[in-house]
DNA sequence: CCGTATCCAACTGGATACTG
DNA sequence: CAGTATCCAGTTGGATACGG
């Protein structure tokens, strides 16, 4: 006879002091999704610092195409974290910053990066032990 | 003849003041690799909660399939962000625990989960608005 | 229970060329 | 300058089956 002790396992923890949603994942995906691709956040941070136009963007942020460009921002606005100003001029212009929203979402993301770089040794370290300890 | 202002336009903004680094993107793509993937976080916030065993992480993450969730916490084991702990019973057992540096990065990550449950209304008006105007 | 291995569908994103 | 459109390679991740 085999143990058949599905859930009936006693938790070493008892409560749930992190997580400020009860017990399922609530949203978190959401954001998550919007900022998981490759460059959506490197754009925030880019209008973080200020309006900036098209090629300004595409400058700013090296080895990004023009497709990727112009589908990230056009999700963020989508979004309503950026706004977009054209002016019919010629050649066109247009400004992209950031609305109210997304200079928030972009403080967060500010927090994130701060935590890279903080400790982006250490995880270069914890890798390098994997590595050795795992052929 | 057309208009060669390459980088002769004079700026809205004079300054950078979101931007803790310069005028670069240092490191934040590292971060979100780590974090854009479509479980990491999730597991996070669960082992956030508390110490958990490979199947109790299983059931809590609905939809996650095996190959996924060994592939997460591998990843955040090589980070340095999760320890693993085999206990040689049979059944075998093993426990998954945040270090001190994955719960440091969890609390990030509420951060955001806070960010976009208080967002997410927003969010979703405006997209709705933008799909009612974009035919 | 805790994984690993294989196969495969779907999506992401780069290169390129073209329009207003 | 500011996009749009098409094509295509690489990766992610789900389903499934098997092993310790």
């Amino acid at each position: 006879m085999s143990v058949t002790n599905t859930a009936v396992i006693p938790q070493v923890n008892g409560s749930a002091p992190a997580g400020p949603c009860g017990d399922d994942d609530c949203g978190i995906r959401d954001v998550l999704d919007r900022l998981g691709d490759r460059w959506t956040v490197l754009v925030l941070v880019e209008l973080a610092k200020g309006t900036r136009r098209f090629r300004e963007l595409e400058r700013a942020i090296p080895g990004i195409s023009q497709r990727m460009l112009t589908l990230t921002t056009k999700r963020l606005c989508r979004d309503g974290l950026v706004e977009r100003t054209l002016y019919p001029t010629v050649p066109p212009q247009t400004d992209y910053r950031l609305t109210d929203m997304g200079r928030s979402l972009a403080g967060m993301v500010s927090a994130l990066a701060d935590w890279s770089r903080e400790h982006k040794d250490a995880v270069a370290a914890a890798r390098t032990r994997w590595d050795q300890q795992h052929p």
